[in-house]
DNA sequence: GGACTTATGTTGTCCGTCAAGCAAAAGTGT
DNA sequence: ACACTTTTGCTTGACGGACAACATAAGTCC
């Protein structure tokens, strides 16, 4: 970029100073004049826009340099409210949030999602309302709903496309049901995609390129590259699930093809070998619980299924060099097995380049990183520059 | 995202206006004001900004409607020039193009890279400037100039990182020697991003996420998400030579490691399994005209490499679910048996999903790609809205 | 030829932003 | 107690960008 011109920082509409209290960190009218370039009086106009629709609240002063000390200001996420959705195959999962994705009150039950899209999101409905004054607030204060549903979604429209295991979904339209029964925006994804990108949030927020892969009964990843969740043509980005491990050519998978990943290492790939060695499970949680109470066979097991993936992952950081690999998933609960069975292929067949700053780590953020992540999708749209501009001219008109 | 609030096209400088004449479309005051939302007076005067600083031109009258026929204008590439360059291993192109990334003037030479940064670096200096007076252009016209290297980069900085085939390159300041030699600003970045970027550009600037293969001595690979290369943590993005390849782990690389996708479908080992069966081959282009002259164990050899290749793409093609696949480097000159034997494989392997709208193809810019990319470079960026904007303001100060 | 339609040129107004200035508030240092 | 510094609140005038409204140009259609 040598040569390249520099340009000042642009002056900034009240959308996007707002973005620099995103993170949290307060801020006071003088440090955002040198920040954003712009005058005393429009900062303080901004300000005190940003107040009345309640996004800022005063975060008394700062300690005094020698004058004056500053009134600080942050972020106040309390004012509205999100309803992020974490389905699964068998599982709901729910949470109220603030609009910093921070869990107020959330729920947890079982709900087959086989049942169909009217039964399910009625009841994801009512649950929601229910969580909202569990929480003690008003249905009225949603800025949204995030929802993640097991299997390919078109993010675009909200649409999932033939999902293999949500039988009589495809094409659903999710955020107009759901819209009809609670009144507020809805943002519908993948649910690998929410959990990378609830991760990606909270727990390493500076890290541009990362691969979330979530490890259960099915697998695959979301993937992160230049800060953003990257879907693919299709929104069928991160499907790991069904790419070929080599050295298992004859195993068949549920897919209809052989030696899938997902048919190698997958849960039910670990379940039949520990249960052709005499052990009694039936279900991926069993083989945690397994492990957790120290059974050898099932960590070997489950260190031997990290190899496995662990060769997909390899490919995986030499086609896109992410700086940071998180295992999901309730087989990531399964101690450190998994991840160093990863850890032992990938380092092992990767570049140095791509290594040298690669980190492999276990997810955080755990059993919440799907309704974080969901909530998320909400907010991170609701926060966006143009919407908050939006928002502060409407309430300027009322 | 049903629910959520629709807005409005927001108000567009000059910059971003300009960015609808990008594709060479032309439009018409009338059209724009429909286009942008914004008023007559002001998409005149964008309009007349643009053209006084050369980058718009009249391009005649469309024919009436009924009443007054509109003048229309139209991107104006020809006011500045850009240079492209392409280094290999053992060769350099350069490029004289437009503002469109249209060749003008080209030329191609031998070139060890290997002799260090400061002699070839003098010499694409020197070759640029008689390329430039070649062409009927002068140096100061130059916008930028664009190189693609042989070998990972920092795009940020444009330095080499640890580039294995380019001794003395390491951290080099390419942009710095380079602007200083020339006086334009520089852009620096891997040659199969720039490979990637020319092919998207020029060929398919609709597709939004495709993937540029790269085969030759070496095979590599360009990602391009959401319409914009992804060059990951360090930069390796795309590096695919080095994927494991199933039922190779035997067969040695010369990156130390075993079993990689080069050591077995990279220009070597084709040549050394047609070596083996009698045939003289020095060069990897030796294996091109074997396959052009129709020798069947030569084609033999090409389309295995390519269901090798193929082998990775499919993994590849699960974890990013491009909508295009383009095949390049020089093997892709051997007709379509590398192709067929991408295919084979990545139709077998895949997700009925992900390949459903997947097309695999061989490069349409050939060996104009790499230029025409590194051109691109440049020009996104001399094009960008608010590069665009501080032109006209430079203009108007003046 | 005249009515109508579409595109373009011109002018004055409105609104947002900024710089500058002044006054007051609330600290620090001597 | 006093001078000094820093922050904040408030006002003013200047400037520029964007717009609406009006006026003009240049076609088509009957």
């Amino acid at each position: 970029m040598e040569g390249l011109q520099k340009f000042p920082p642009r002056p900034t509409g009240a959308g996007e100073m707002f973005q620099l209290f995103r993170d949290g960190t307060p801020h006071t009218r003088a440090s955002l004049v040198s920040e954003t370039g712009q005058s005393r009086s429009t900062v303080a106009a901004r300000i005190e826009a940003l107040t009345a629709v309640g996004l800022l609240a005063p975060a008394g002063e700062a300690s005094s340099t020698g004058g004056r000390p500053p009134s600080t200001f942050a972020f106040d996420p309390s004012n509205r409210i999100v309803l992020g959705v974490d389905l699964g195959a068998t599982h709901a999962r729910l949470a109220i949030t603030d609009l910093a994705a921070r869990p107020l009150a959330s729920t947890q039950e079982p709900l087959a999602i086989a049942d169909g899209p009217e039964p399910v999101l009625s009841w994801v409905a009512e649950a929601g309302a229910d969580l909202v004054t569990q929480a003690g607030r008003k249905v009225e204060e949603l800025a949204g709903i995030g929802i993640g549903l097991p299997g390919p979604v078109d993010h675009a429209d909200g649409r999932p496309v033939n999902p293999p295991i949500m039988p009589g979904w495809d094409g659903t339209d999710v955020p107009g049901i759901l819209h009809r029964l609670l009144g507020a925006p809805v943002v519908v994804d993948n649910d690998v995609n929410v959990m990378a990108l609830g991760e990606h949030r909270t727990v390493c927020p500076d890290e541009q390129d990362l691969l979330f892969v979530k490890v259960a009964t099915g697998i695959g990843a979301g993937v992160v590259m230049d800060g953003e969740l990257r879907r693919g043509a299709q929104g069928a980005a991160g499907d790991l699930g069904h790419v070929a491990v080599s050295g298992a050519a004859e195993i068949p998978c549920r897919c209809g093809n052989v030696g899938c990943l997902e048919a190698v290492a997958g849960g039910l790939a670990i379940a039949g070998v520990l249960q052709d060695s005499g052990a009694q499970i039936r279900t991926t949680q069993d083989i945690v619980d397994l492990v957790r109470a120290g059974d050898v066979a099932a960590g070997q097991a489950v260190r031997q299924a990290g190899r496995d993936i662990g060769t997909v992952l390899a490919a995986s950081v030499s086609l896109l060099n992410p700086s940071r690999i998180i295992i999901g998933g309730i087989l990531a609960g399964a101690g450190e097995h998994l991840v160093a069975g990863i850890r032992e292929v990938v380092y092992q067949r990767s570049l140095p380049l791509a290594t040298q700053h690669l980190r492999i780590v276990t997810s955080r953020a755990g059993a919440q990183a799907g309704v974080v992540g969901a909530a998320t999708l909400v907010t991170d749209r609701f926060l966006a520059p143009h919407s908050i501009d939006a928002l502060i001219t409407v309430k300027e008109d009322s």
